[in-house]
DNA sequence: CGGTGTTCCGTAAACGTTTACGACGCTATA
DNA sequence: TATAGCGTCGTAAACGTTTACGGAACACCG
């Protein structure tokens, strides 16, 4: 209907310099460029992007691939947040961001593959990484730009950017250890997604430097919802020697730990002490507030689409930094929940 | 690299022969198909979007354009549970469901205008619908297939969802009445999306019900937030005649309700009765709980998409119903923020 | 055996862009 | 004046599909 044709014979110019008006070519009068540009704005002319991508290969979409379907019913908003500050740097340099949820049933490498074969987006930004990421292996070899949010297991030259978990876990357990704790439980995800596996190494570590050894029978594995949560408590209550402290990496977990607590007629922050992984509307709310790590999501966005746009070859000039690894800071919140209280035990 | 040439050259048939027999076309013979398929397989052959959108002038994707930047940071999980269900659905066409955020500085009108024009998408899901929608009035004109997560004033033949506002404000209406309140305060948004309006002049048709007209002072606009919630409060509070309940249109409101109260030295639940809108992970947790009204987030989202479908052609002898207008129920939560020690006063 | 229909497949023209290439007119220089 | 260079523009070929059209091969029927 709106073609660049129409547009072209209204001008009464042909159709290649109107394409080069319009993409700041330097070979095209300034008076003629003018003109074009008013022809198209006034006749409401943007380009066809199906014809554009096919010409030039590349479809200046960027896509964000997300878990649906398990994380949107307890209201973690972490996505919408992180998408949010990406949508803020894309749109600077007119790309658009489509945000491909994939649903639990579906194979992430698969859905990848599909999403890459189509040439649906000229780069993507992976989340949840697992241990060892079949997509992270796929992007690799098939050469698309790509993003992890979360580090991986796999290795490669990609960029990434991750969260704190060496830093939280050195506070919390700093913090716990300094309030006199030093049966110290651990609950992380029951999958294979990497954030545990690095969380629990994090924690041994932070152990460690307090000549501490972290009894394997402490390290709880479950869903990382409210179920799980209570499930920790519960496993937890059933161990012949108690810890008197557990650090939780999803602070969903902590509802149900806290129900599960109170079921056994024990308060939280005074009979156990608890740390979760990151704040969220809810843990202020919580009784007692619980102690938690705080980070902006939306310049962790931010963060996320610049270190993408680094590597990508065709904006190095803009974000010359190259394949970046980084760690997000997290800041603590101090809650009620750790009250130091519980280390007179 | 990985065309439908060398595939076609691979099998030592014609392109036009590899395309009838991956499209399930009929004139291809069954034994020549299976070759196909299978070679497909083999190869990783998928077709290019690009060229295929080109040619047939459709893009077999729908976009979902939120609003985002306002709503993340309080824990609205909104949209992503509607995202999942909507993506169930359409993953069942093989469709593609893109996510497109709209940052607040953009005006949403000009942003759909671009979306379309670009042939981004086939259909349209928009969200947040205003009173009067710029959105509404181009993709009607321009015949672009769409369903509104909202009414809308903008007149049109257009489908769209909504919430029961009606349902939600009579109940809410009804429950307080009942317990003797007589002045009954409204907190709705500040801005001019729709559905503030629509709730308003419910809740005053289930006051007129009961012989109520309502105050005008005490309809209190604030921004959907926290922060809004504690201004409500504040005017509220330094109103010559106080009312002895609200009913709030966003749940994050209630926090700060909750604060400003607390401040006041008054009780949620027994010197102010509180109604909340939709249920949020945070309702159960406020202090008293708050009351409110539950739906799910994921079948709100499959009814969705199964209406816009029924609202394109191409899909219409597989969802017949046609233009839906759709009104979402909700379940009353009972909490204790609208405890029924309130009436006595 | 001619005619008609069916089944299957190849050919080529679109779809809307971008861009390499060459052409044209003009100015400046030798 | 001839020539080179520059600025500006038109021409046409791609990009990877889908699909209308026609043709070949074959079967069937009168």
């Amino acid at each position: 209907m709106k073609g660049i044709r129409q547009l072209a014979d209204r001008l009464n110019i042909s159709i290649g310099t109107v394409s080069r008006a319009l993409n700041g070519r330097p070979d095209v009068n300034e008076e003629t460029r003018r003109r074009v540009l008013e022809a198209a704005a006034e006749f409401g002319y943007v380009p066809n992007q199906s014809g554009r991508s096919l010409r030039q290969g590349s479809t200046n979409a960027i896509g964000f691939m997300i878990e649906s379907g398990n994380s949107a019913d307890n209201g973690d908003n972490f996505f919408l947040g992180v998408v949010d500050g990406v949508h803020s740097v894309l749109s600077r340099h007119h790309l658009d961001l489509v945000v491909l949820p994939c649903s639990t049933e579906e194979d992430p490498a698969q859905y990848v593959q599909r999403i890459v074969a189509r040439r649906l987006v000229d780069a993507l930004i992976i989340s949840a990484t697992h241990r060892k990421d079949a997509r992270i292996e796929f992007l690799d070899k098939a050469r698309i730009p790509f993003i992890a949010l979360g580090r991986s297991g796999t290795k490669g030259t990609y960029p990434w950017l991750d969260l704190d978990f060496e830093g939280v876990a050195n506070r919390a357990i700093d913090r716990l250890v300094a309030a006199g704790h030093r049966r110290i439980a651990i609950g992380v995800p029951s999958n294979d997604i990497n954030l545990g596996f690095v969380f629990l190494d994090a924690c041994k570590a932070g152990l460690a430097r307090h000549g501490i050894a972290l009894d394997p029978s402490l390290v709880i594995r479950a869903a990382s919802s409210e179920q799980g949560g209570y499930q920790i408590a519960h496993e937890l209550l059933a161990l012949p020697e108690q810890p008197t402290a557990v650090v939780l990496i999803y602070e969903q977990m902590a509802i149900g730990l806290y129900r599960r607590i109170n079921e056994a007629g024990l308060r939280v922050g005074r009979d156990l002490a608890v740390i979760g992984f990151r704040e969220s509307p809810l843990s202020r709310f919580l009784s007692p507030t619980l102690t938690c790590f705080r980070m902006s999501l939306r310049d962790l966005g931010i963060a996320l689409g610049e270190s993408l746009l680094a590597s990508m070859p065709a904006y190095a000039e803009i974000y010359p930094q190259g394949i970046v690894h980084k760690i997000w800071p997290m800041e603590l919140v101090e809650g009620e929940s750790d009250a130091l209280a519980v280390a007179g035990r």
